[in-house]
DNA sequence: CTGAAAGCGCTAACAC
DNA sequence: GTGTTAGCGCTTTCAG
């Protein structure tokens, strides 16, 4: 059997060989109209026989959709190595798993300068994508108004810095914060300090506001804070800073698990028991918060919902642009380990 | 000022305004072939005025190219929460940092069913696509040969499980194995175990058959294994059976830093000191490992180097589809920290 | 060095 | 219910 170099077959290939016009093939194709089932038949035939596929771009040239969303990681100052952090696998996932039953796939970016941001819009300006997934931390964040300038759909994971009319899932952090402040309080520790996120984070200031406010209707007017950057490293460190300050802390509340991980260390470090001398209340629930130990008495966010939720709440106003802005907002759980 | 609804500016307007054809305009979109210095200045003006942006799809109908390609995670069985295992945010990482280099976007996809395998290569042969980055690690995964079969230019972590005219990266796995297995005999331990990822993945066989290796050379003629799935509880589960029927084990070889954190715990739980008692050594040298007390030692895997090489060996082999296979081999490195 | 013209492969009115 | 006919916006010979 001699083989033969042949081009991949087009819509022309096939309609010529079922002795049908390229309407009809497109028609079966994409199962619009009706077509008579005796010529689907040969169609379907004709299709198999040639192995044809239809080409991605030409048809998004024409119906301006191209069946992708861009997931773009606003890292903070970091680098690919985001990635790395639980959170953003989290997302991820979340993410891919929604979009996967809409026959939808999400090209990763990377926005942590002001290229790559520009790059991002770019990409979108282009059409290369349907919409933007925008997971961002950073209060100040410039791409959710460039993105909007340019007309792109989009939906943010947490709440734009400055309000403006853009859909969004966000968790309410504040209610978590409260939420650690009640366990610490429930404890009856009676000296308690607190290990913020990046403080140009909303969710950061959020979680702190919540805690602090909590804390000061229970009595405790002052909260002492270490700031960290959401890394083992840097709660480790901020663990440090406070406990010189204010060696006689009993219950610690961390913005995130990773933190809460790092503080536990310098904690056991210097001989005091977890949680008997002092309570450690993470957030997340992230892989972290199972493998420390003790395992971590922490928030919830369900990061993956939420995520999921920001996917839907894209792929619903891509179908119907002229939909209004949209925010979903999430509630905290409180888990109970052993940490706290 | 009247603002009105505009389509976006294509080529033709740019031409139009700037008193060129779009043949030309092109030419200085796109840099190719010379062009009168000032007209490219008008041509510039123009397409500043305009706001125009190249349309992807256009533009890849008839340059045959989208400059993204797919990075496929073929998991286990799992499902989306690969990407929580720090492993796969590591690859993403290294992948990201080469593509974005390159103005390349991959574009994640999940293929843990045949359903998702077969949608794999249908967006390929679509040509939504350049090529495939395929991180797997079932020696029985079947998306190798069927990409190879449609003619998709492919690069993969880890070797095929049959062997094929297909470029990959990866680890010396054996070498690995051997690493851990000289640590434990330095150490002077007497009876070790070792734990191993699942047998149907040809890394684990690897690690495990260079560990044993080593440890036969060097007079300890049978090693117990217990599998483990490369999670931190599949670890905790495999170490507690080694321990019941090896309770006089004082060196464990884990095949990863998820299952060696897992088997950590456990000995910890009984009141075997680490590594006093026993010995552990892991294998990834990833998060788990720093994030452990103690702090494993381990072999350490190059992740994101061998991650951003697959990148590299793909763009390259799209540049140039005759060259023939490629195959890169990393060598790994013990790295002492705590745990033995 | 620049323009004219021919498609790339597909969908979507619009007739029949 | 099916075919005809325009394009979608861009690159690229091929002349000039």
């Amino acid at each position: 059997m001699v083989k033969r170099i042949m081009a991949t077959p087009t819509l022309e290939d096939v309609a010529r060989l079922a002795g049908v016009s390229r309407a009809t093939v497109s028609r079966v194709v994409n199962g619009t109209r009706n077509v008579d089932p005796d010529l689907q038949e040969t169609v379907r035939n004709a299709i198999e026989q040639t192995g044809y596929t239809p080409n991605h771009a030409a048809r998004s040239l024409v119906t301006r959709r191209t069946g992708t969303v861009a997931l773009v990681i606003s890292g903070a100052g970091g680098g690919s190595d985001v990635f790395v952090d639980p959170f953003f696998g989290r997302v991820t996932a979340g993410v891919v798993d929604f979009l996967r039953t809409r026959g939808v796939h999400p090209v990763l970016m990377l926005a942590d300068t002001d290229r790559t941001r520009v790059d991002v819009v770019e990409f979108l300006r282009q059409g290369s994508a349907d919409g933007a997934l925008l997971v961002t931390t950073h209060a100040a964040e410039s791409l959710p108004e460039r993105l909007l300038a340019a007309g792109v759909p989009t939906v943010l994971y947490a709440r734009p810095g400055r309000p403006m009319p853009v859909s969004y899932v966000d968790l309410d952090h504040q209610a978590g914060g409260r939420l650690a402040a009640a366990r610490l309080v429930e404890l009856g520790c009676t000296s308690v300090g607190a290990i913020s996120g990046p403080l140009d984070v909303l969710a950061s200031q959020d979680r702190l506001t919540g805690f602090r406010d909590a804390m000061a209707r229970n009595g405790f007017p002052y909260v002492p804070v270490a700031e960290g950057g959401f890394t083992a490293a840097s709660g480790h460190a901020a663990m440090g800073r406070l406990l010189v300050e204010h060696p006689e802390v009993d219950g610690v509340f961390a913005a995130n698990d990773l933190m809460a991980q790092g503080a536990v260390d310098v904690l056991l470090e210097h001989g005091l028991r977890v949680p008997q001398d002092v309570a450690v209340v993470g957030f997340d629930d992230s892989a972290p918060a199972l493998a420390c130990r003790p395992q971590l008495t922490t928030v919830r966010q369900p990061v993956e919902a939420m995520a999921a939720k920001m996917a839907e709440v894209l792929i619903t106003s891509l179908e119907d642009p002229e939909q209004r802005p949209i925010s979903v907002i999430f509630e905290p759980e409180l888990v109970i380990r052993a940490s706290a």
